[in-house]
DNA sequence: GCCTGGTATCC
DNA sequence: GTGGATACCAGGCC
């Protein structure tokens, strides 16, 4: 990494990576229409493009074996021969390969006599020399032998996309070798795939403790009459083939190459032949994924991060002496697992501190812990809540968390996917971070560890999240986001973090009864169907197939159409059921039903951990409005409004220790915001009068006394005071109401008649978001819309849907947030055992300590009604029970 | 093996 | 032709 400005060389094995294409993808789905396979080809070149895009390599080469023998099989005639023959479908495809090779510019090499490893040991090595950053990718564990420092193994996991990092340090902790012992390993463990027997009865981990203790291959030949055991037995009858396993799996690093170092330099990708070869191979998604790489459609390379020093040595006390505001790094990973093995401190942009957590003495431990507890000590993460909990799997408390570049990144725009440090390092400061592991959740433990120790890469981060803060939180407070994100997002952080280490417990066996149920409904309920076809057996979860049978085969009438054709969807169904019933319309519906709650069950019975109790994961950065999202599983779409919904709350129970579940929720909670930001007298006075929402309304619209308003015309206003915070028009408010247009509109009229203000509001807001380019929350939180603008028509409708719709949930968000911190506040200043486990957009669920619920309930219907102050009440109801479902009635 | 679209659930 | 989410499945990729 510190080597970066001499360039990147990326060497890969074409044959064993086009192999691994060939075995992962269906061959027989890969085909041009003269019947040429090209799944290897589609697999390879895939791959090579996502190299080539995020590793952006200075040199590249693929190398390739040729047929023939090797000096390895000259030396040995069985080398690698219990080899399967090669598929037939796989050799055509060598040369295609090729062929699309030509057409990126990247060179291909090769060498008769010598194998594509012995020409990737040459070249790491002249590269590494050269001072370059090299990537080596290989689906042979021979190659393991050339990682160092400089040289990263790409090694397929399945497939060709999924590639881990062997670093050192990552082939220390699989294999308990330093990489340059690794032919010493495998010499005694043996390779099946190039048909070397190993030592009988010795395994990889006899294999590195042997290595461990004699310092080596030769140590241990040299005291091979010493090594005890029956396994020191069997290698002294096999003494012969390991000599000449590692004759064989040692890589030759001094080959005469014919192609330079300095002719790999990679050109970019020529643009006409990539249309040749894409036209001839008849690959159609490729095509748009390999002419980014073109030369002429090039752009400037990022920049890249600039090194950071990290030192390692004294890192705990340089850390400890830490007290103004700290830019922190975890390298760990969260999850039943969790763990954390390096850590990274920065008080200046430059310099950083690298702590491996596995050589902590006691005394540094507990130094180490006492600073990460000491709440005084300011503290800023990226994705401060997954090293909260990286860090508490540890036995480490994290206290003093007081900035989040994730969140602040979020907050900037909230509208952006992607909220990883590489990903922000390069939107913000327009940095390329070297290594990352593709964006995803906690990185992984193969790649953790940085190349030379495992709080190098853990300091660089930590040096970049300073420099980050630097930029990012200024942005807030001009954005006017600054107590937003002190006092309710970054407090939050800790009180998210917590309700997920707690998680919600789970009745497994009432779980299972359900599961058999649904399961069983849903079978039956495929029986009827494939009966009502004749006895036809299509598949019922395949819309494809759907159309087919419904449309073509029954001749149904025409439902809404969608991009695919016509929507099997259930509104669609229902629809079609009464146009032309068919016992086949009703199975089908019934085995939605069923299926869809059988998998919901099956997710939630799979999520169940260890401890009997799910534990969700919640993000502040996903929803652009400001709502918290859930995932892993989700529990913020639990089904409610069915019996079998009800049965599966029954689920959700409170655990052992605890007493009751409490659950809060607000009543009408984005109605009352309208009627705050509208100003609307009329709905401000139904609030303020407590009465039924819907009936005042009804009564307004409709001109009858509340006493008259009918269900039909309650639920008429209910749909409609709903939608309009969503930006509803005539013509939807007709199709869920299954009236005429006109009707509609009509109704519209009449409401808008009685309730003007809120007709002005939803205007004015749109305009104002127009005209500023964001809409705020009562709070201040921003959405940018630029799309406000767009000449697109389409486009500019759903943007002023979204302005329209974005105070109101986002005030909603904010304020149950703030009821979250001041419940957590209360809890803990009055010192309850209960605790928050679940937050639902309007709804808290909290799981109470014996004799805590009445307080309990208080602490929920006073913090959740002092979240804001609106010109209406905020309403809380409140219940409990043994079981979620029962709370929440 | 990855990605997209359809369908489902919630507030 | 109502906003905001997540999850699963099938099918396309060629």
């Amino acid at each position: 990494m510190s080597e970066s400005t001499k360039g990147t060389l990326l060497l890969v094995d074409g044959l064993s990576m086009a192999f691994r294409a060939f075995f992962g993808l269906p061959v027989e789905n890969f085909a041009t229409s003269t019947g040429v396979p090209t799944n290897a080809v589609y697999g390879f070149t895939t791959m090579l493009a996502t190299l080539l895009r995020e590793h952006e390599p200075t040199h590249v080469a693929v190398a390739f074996d040729l047929p023939g023998g090797t000096f390895r099989t000259e030396r040995l005639p069985s080398y690698k021969g219990t080899r399967d023959a090669t598929p037939p479908e796989f050799e055509p495809q060598v040369p295609l390969i090729r062929e699309v090779l030509g057409a990126l510019r990247v060179p291909a090499v090769d060498k008769p006599n010598y194998e594509a490893d012995d020409l990737l040991a040459t070249y790491a090595r002249l590269g590494h020399e050269a001072g370059m950053r090299v990537l080596v990718v290989s689906g042979d564990r021979d190659t393991i032998q050339l990682v160092n420092g400089d040289v990263t193994l790409l090694y397929p996991r399945k497939g060709v996309s999924d590639l881990v990092r062997f670093t050192p340090d990552a082939v220390r902790e699989k294999y308990g070798v330093d990489p340059g012992q690794y032919p010493d390993l495998a010499a005694l463990v043996g390779e099946t795939s190039d048909n070397l027997p190993g030592v009988p009865g010795v395994g990889p981990k006899t294999a590195a403790k042997w290595i461990g203790v004699y310092g080596g291959l030769e140590g241990i030949l040299n005291s091979a009459d010493d090594v005890p055991g029956k396994a020191g037995e069997s290698l002294r009858a096999h003494l012969e083939q390991v000599r000449l396993n590692r004759e064989l799996n040692h890589l030759l690093t001094d080959l005469e190459v014919a192609v330079p170092l300095a002719d790999l330099e990679y050109p970019g990708a020529d643009a006409a032949a990539i249309h040749e070869v894409c036209d001839a191979l008849q690959f159609r998604t490729l095509r748009d994924k390999l002419l980014p790489l073109a030369t002429d459609a090039g752009e400037a390379s990022p920049e890249t991060a600039p090194p950071v020093v990290v030192q390692t040595a004294g890192a705990v006390a340089a850390i400890a002496a830490m007290t103004g505001t700290v830019a922190l790094h975890v390298d760990g990973r969260g999850g039943v697992d969790a763990d954390a093995w390096a850590l990274g401190a920065a008080d200046a942009a430059d310099a950083a501190w690298g702590v491996d957590l596995a050589d902590l003495s006691p005394e540094d431990e507990s130094t180490l812990g006492a600073w990460l507890a000491d709440p005084n000590i300011a503290k800023v993460l990226h994705g401060a809540k997954d090293g909260w909990h990286a860090l508490t799997a540890r036995g480490w408390e994290l206290a003093g968390i007081a900035g989040d570049t994730q969140i602040a990144a979020f907050l900037v725009n909230p509208d952006q996917r992607g909220f990883e440090l590489e990903q922000i390092l390069q939107r913000h400061l327009g940095l390329a971070l070297e290594s990352g592991p593709t964006a995803g959740e906690l990185d992984l433990g193969l790649d953790g560890g940085g190349a030379h120790h495992a709080g190098q890469r853990a300091g660089e981060r930590a040096a970049h999240v300073r420099t980050l803060a630097g930029v990012l939180e200024p942005m807030v407070d001009e954005r006017g986001m600054g107590a937003l994100y002190r006092e309710l997002e970054i407090p939050l952080i800790t009180v998210l973090a917590r309700m997920e280490h707690a998680g919600m417990a789970v009745d497994r066996a009432h779980l299972s009864t359900l599961a058999d149920e649904a399961r069983a409904r849903a079978d039956r309920a495929a029986e009827d169907a494939y009966d009502a076809l004749g006895g036809e057996r299509v598949n019922l979860g395949s819309p494809k197939q759907l159309q087919e049978v419904l449309f073509e085969r029954l001749g149904m009438p025409k439902t809404k159409k969608i991009k695919t054709g016509y929507s099997t969807d259930a509104s669609s169904l229902h629809d079609l059921s009464e146009k032309a019933p068919h016992p086949f319309l009703t199975a089908l519906l019934a085995h939605r039903d069923a299926s869809k709650l059988s998998q919901i069950i099956e997710t939630l019975a799979q999520a169940v951990q260890p401890d009997g109790r799910i534990h969700t994961t919640f993000s502040q950065v996903v929803a652009a409005t400001g709502r918290l999202s859930s995932k892993d599983p989700n529990l913020q779409n639990i089904p409610v409004r069915t019996a079998e919904g009800h049965r599966i709350r029954e689920a959700f129970v409170v655990g052992e220790g605890f007493d009751t579940l409490v659950t809060a929720d607000y009543s009408q909670i984005e109605m009352r915001i309208m009627a705050h930001l509208s100003g609307d007298a009329a709905l401000v006075e139904a609030f303020a009068a407590g009465e039924d929402l819907h009936r005042f309304v009804g009564s307004r619209v409709f001109g009858v006394a509340p006493e008259d308003v009918s269900p039909e015309m309650r639920s008429q206003v209910k749909a409609m005071s709903y939608g309009l915070a969503y930006g509803l028009s005539s013509f939807g408010l007709a199709r869920q109401l299954g009236l005429p247009v006109g009707a509609a509109q009509a109704l519209m009229d009449d409401y808008f008649s009685r309730f003007g203000a809120v007709r002005d509001y939803l205007r004015s807001v749109v305009e104002q978001a127009r005209a500023d380019g964001y809409t705020e929350t009562i709070f201040g939180r921003r959405r940018y819309i630029p799309d406000l603008t767009s000449t697109n028509r389409q486009r500019r409708d759903i943007a002023e849907r979204m302005a329209l719709n974005a105070p109101i949930q986002g005030s909603a968000a904010d304020l149950i947030k703030r009821a979250m911190l001041g419940v957590e506040r209360r809890l803990r200043d009055e010192g309850l055992a209960s605790r928050q486990v679940l937050q639902v957009h309007d709804e808290l669920v909290i799981e109470t300590a014996a004799g805590e619920q009445d307080a309990v309930e208080n602490i929920l219907r006073e913090e959740m009604h002092a979240a804001g102050d609106l010109s209406v009440p905020l309403e809380v109801n409140v219940g409990t029970g043994a079981d979620w479902r029962t709370a929440g009635h």
